[in-house]
DNA sequence: CAGGCTTCCTGCGCGC
DNA sequence: TGCGCGCAGGAAGCCT
């Protein structure tokens, strides 16, 4: 499913493609694919006509393009979204739900094409707001404008990601002292810290010898700070390799699929012994979610 | 009021 | 072979 690493993707893909162009018409297949769009605004469709992208930005699992309207189309792929780039006039991609037609001036006319399966994902147009500390709102690679430190409503409630160069370890180690509930839920939790979805905090946990229903305020602070060292090597290996699926319901934006399971230590991977020390890893159930550990290298006690 | 459970969704895989 | 059940989970919202 796309984690931090996976939208990462897709929006270093998409930006090239998007920045700078106008969008030209709007294609809405599957009304419910525009759960989050506010209707009190305008029509999803009226709002993005005519309008020209400045930038594609990321927070956490969030996805905007800021527009020239001072509005941005925020994209969240939920967990079988994709967004995939076409030439004009091709077959469309099973379970496609929205179309944006886009007109680049370097690329020239093209399609942005919105699938999701389950429809857990959605598009929807929101206001941009400051950020609360005037940093940069997300990451956007190299570009910025006067967008940079804009972040929509929608968005403005979760964490910073901690790949995000303003995000604070500090802040965060503090907040999850303060944590009665578990590890895992607590690095589920994307008002904390943002990006990290099941198979991640499944990675994470096991590379930091933690059981996912360890209490969040029993961790030492060292301790503490090596699971956040963990999450960043989990999630920047992740983003090195291009994203990780393992079923090809993550396809990044040139319809290639992202299939990089073999690279997943426990997520999964029930059944096969574990590579530190040789335990048949198991899976359990949390969170009405599936958890997959060393029984052996996270012992809860 | 933090915490945790429920709901939204559909394609696919598995079992009978 | 075909049918039908259950599983997959991100995040909002509604409980307790």
């Amino acid at each position: 499913m796309p984690e931090l690493p996976e939208v990462e993707v897709v929006r270093s893909g998409i930006d090239p493609a998007a920045t700078g162009a106008v969008i030209a018409a709007v294609e809405v297949f599957e009304p419910r694919s525009l759960r989050r769009h506010d209707l009190v605004l305008g029509p999803f469709a009226g709002l993005l006509e005519g309008r020209r992208i400045l930038g594609a930005v990321r927070r956490g699992k969030f996805l905007w393009l800021p527009l020239d309207s001072g509005q941005a189309l925020v994209i969240h792929l939920g967990m079988s979204g994709q967004v995939l780039l076409r030439t004009p006039g091709s077959d469309a991609d099973r379970m496609l739900r929205v179309r944006l037609h886009l007109d680049n001036p370097a690329h020239g006319e093209l399609w942005l094409n919105f699938v999701d399966q389950r429809i857990f994902g959605s598009m929807a147009v929101d206001t941009l707001r400051p950020t609360g500390d005037g940093l940069p709102a997300g990451y956007s690679g190299a570009a910025t404008g006067d967008w940079s430190a804009l972040i929509p409503s929608q968005v403005a409630h979760i964490g910073r990601d901690p790949l995000d160069p303003a995000f604070s370890a500090a802040g965060f180690l503090t907040a999850l002292a303060r944590k009665k509930t578990g590890i895992k839920r607590a690095l589920l939790d994307q008002t904390l810290i943002s990006g990290i979805g099941n198979i991640y905090a499944d990675e994470a946990l096991f590379e930091a010898r933690l059981h996912y229903n360890r209490p969040a305020d029993s961790l030492s602070r060292p301790r503490a700070k090596l699971l956040l060292e963990a999450v960043r090597t989990i999630l920047g290996r992740a983003l090195a390799e291009g994203g990780t699926s393992f079923d090809a319901q993550y396809v990044n934006v040139n319809g290639e699929s992202g299939y990089f399971s073999h690279s997943l230590a426990v997520y999964g991977q029930q059944g096969t012994p574990c590579r530190r020390c040789g335990t048949t890893l198991v899976r359990e159930q949390f969170m009405n979610r599936s958890s997959h550990l060393c029984p052996r290298c996270q012992r809860l006690r």
